[in-house]
RNA sequence: GCGCCUGUAGCCUAAUGGACAAGGCAUCUGACUUCGAAUCAGAAGAUUACAGGUUCGACCCCUGUCAGGCGCGCCA
């Protein structure tokens, strides 16, 4: 199926190309949007003043040409010019009602398969062993995770992979404070706490011990080297982190195809350094090998250090070839936060010299700061990850109690979970990632408004609706009945509906997922005017029936939407 | 100092160069004996940081200034 957009815009291509055979290149930048209020009617096509000024042409007279040169359309019923050479287009009310029931029918609601037979990487999460998950690892999660989902709908082929920091001069440091700090007890039952606490107390002896720092060095070159003993704790550290994440990621119902930490790579990396030298891409400077990027303007990028070892670019490079190689992927997304910008531009560009065809996209996103300054560990102000989600699902719990008192404690509580880890989710989803963000529990945890639980409340009153008419009229089957859009909040539901596609393609090729929570929630507001406003269940027989279709077909784009958000719809709120 | 990014009502956020800048929170008015009020209908609130420029048209593009965030050779 094709999109609304999609339509319109070929159609009106092909008159301005009949009006105007003397244009003949920037076709492909042709477009027709939806207007801004409703009566510049549906959609609207604004290239006549842009080629008038080209032509020299008067643009209302380009516009009167174009379309007298329209070829008919079925979808449009009515095409008005306005303005200084606006070219407003009206659908056709019955083709709108007929576009809902086979959108209706369709289990991709109408969305394209672009992705089809093209593979996609998509590098997020990504958190460091033996360090509990703090506030700051919830954007890449929760926004990588709506991209893998988008990206999934629209038929690409995903390989999610949460590349851990498992490797890396820490675990010297972490190996010796393990040895003298650690508590057996506390390293069973607060694992990740102690692991940390551990490590600071060695990173602060390090700092007032050089003989502390030359023995931690010693324990992570042993390591490296593969010493039989340090492995054993360092598999352990991992371990132990992975069963704290596994449990995280659960309640955020996250899951990755790969777990690969960048200590997978560390056979490559010697390679990667063989072949940069080979292909003249690296010289020595100042004891270390560096790729010079003066051409592109970035910073120069070390390879190996002047201790011979390798850093994290060689990790990165390492694992572009190494996921090249296994799975020549058409993309590799990576989410990580602002501050890896230069990072990733010089991994792209090394990348791109050594022969690397693969599109490679870093999505970044702002980060999160406290209204008085920034989340530090040393100020302590760090919110740990599990803190944070306990904290959104007890708010969540008191307002469910509140309204509703009757219901049984665990069902409340589920209710609670869904909002509570969905408005957590919403808060990031739903704005662009890449603005700064000051964090506040009110925002973070807002269940009104513009909110995921004001999506699940919508959700759940249609459910509600839906069972109520499966009662009283058991036996009807409703798609006998033709979808009728007598009232004018059913024609803007009518053409939110069929706006899905568009929302869901922009969201991914642009990768913010705001685009698609921005949709659903004029989707939701949209549902919210008709529910209040008409009578569906009291109304007469087939309208009563065209109503209730409208709202199943609601129903399906929010559960299809909000999952797609990694958000759950449950039947009750 | 250099580079990247951000600046939109009291607060938080929208707006592929198009028509009058769109919502939410908070504030104020109304609507539950009615299909679920975590809702709806309405009011009020803006010199889009500032100054220039390009354009028929600028929150958006260009230049400069101011403010904030982040990054600037061996941490990831």
């Amino acid at each position: 199926m094709t999109t609304i957009e999609q339509l319109l815009s070929d159609w009106m291509r092909a008159a301005f190309q009949q009006t105007l055979p003397e244009i003949t290149e920037g076709w492909g930048a042709f477009s027709v949007v939806a207007t801004t209020t409703p009566e510049f009617g549906d959609y609207q096509c604004n290239h006549s003043m842009g080629f008038a000024k080209q032509l020299k042409k008067n643009p209302r007279q380009i516009a009167d040409a174009v379309v007298k040169n329209a070829m008919p359309l079925e979808a449009v019923s009515k095409l008005e010019i306005a303005g200084p050479g606006f070219i407003n287009i009206t659908l056709n009310k019955d083709w709108l009602a007929r576009l809902v029931d086979e959108v209706g029918r369709d289990p991709l609601c109408g969305t394209p398969q672009l992705g089809e037979g093209k593979t996609v990487i998509l590098d997020y999460s990504s958190p460091n062993v033996a360090k509990p998950m703090h506030i700051g690892h919830i954007r890449s999660t929760v926004i990588g995770n709506a991209l893998d989902r988008l990206h999934r709908f629209l038929g690409y082929k995903v390989i999610s992979d949460n590349h851990l920091g498992d490797w890396g001069t820490q675990f010297g440091i972490m190996i010796m404070g393990y040895r003298h700090f650690s508590d057996p007890v506390a390293i069973e039952t607060e694992p990740i706490e102690e692991l940390e606490r551990v490590y600071v107390k060695s990173y602060e002896q390090s700092k007032l011990d050089e003989n502390w720092l030359a023995q931690a060095r010693q324990e992570l070159v042993k390591l490296q080297a593969g010493d039989p003993e340090n492995i054993r704790l360092w598999q352990q550290f991992v371990a132990l982190s992975l069963k704290e994440f596994g449990r995280i990621y659960k309640r955020l119902d996250v899951t990755f195809d790969l777990m690969r930490g960048e200590s997978y790579y560390n056979d490559r990396l010697p390679g990667v350094i063989q072949s940069l030298l080979s292909q003249g891409l690296v010289r020595e400077s100042e004891g270390a090998l560096v790729a010079f990027l003066e051409d592109e303007k970035l910073p120069p990028c070390i390879v190996k250090k002047t201790d011979g070892g390798f850093n994290y670019a060689t990790t990165d490079l390492a694992t572009i070839q190494s996921r090249v190689a296994e799975f020549n992927p058409d993309k590799i997304i990576y989410v990580t936060d602002e501050r890896q910008q230069n990072h990733f531009r010089q991994v792209f560009a090394v990348a791109r010299k050594m022969g690397c065809k693969t599109h490679l996209e870093h999505v970044w996103f702002g980060l999160m700061r406290l209204p008085e300054g920034t989340f530090s560990t040393r100020q302590g102000n760090v919110i740990k990850l599990e803190k944070y989600l306990d904290e959104a699902e007890a708010r969540a719990l008191a307002v469910v109690k509140e309204s509703s008192p009757e219901m049984p404690e665990d069902r409340q509580k589920n209710i609670a979970r869904a909002a509570g880890i969905g408005a957590v989710k919403y808060t990031d989803l739903s704005q662009n990632p890449q603005s700064l963000v000051t964090f506040t529990w009110e925002k973070a945890l807002a269940l009104d408004g513009n909110s995921a639980p004001y999506l699940q409340y919508a959700y759940a009153r249609i459910a509600s609706v839906q069972d109520k008419y499966r009662d009283l009229y058991p036996s009807v089957d409703l798609n006998t009945y033709p979808i009728l859009l007598g009232e004018p909040i059913e024609r803007v539901l009518a053409i939110m509906i069929l706006r899905f596609p568009e929302a869901v393609v922009r969201a991914a090729e642009v990768y913010k997922p705001s685009i698609l929570a921005d949709y659903l929630y004029e989707l939701a507001s949209a549902y919210s005017t008709f529910y209040q406003n008409v009578p569906f269940l009291k109304a007469p027989e087939g309208l009563r029936e065209s109503r209730v279709r409208l709202c199943s077909e609601v129903a399906k784009l929010l559960r299809q939407g909000l999952n797609l958000l990694g958000i759950e719809t449950p039947d009750r709120i």
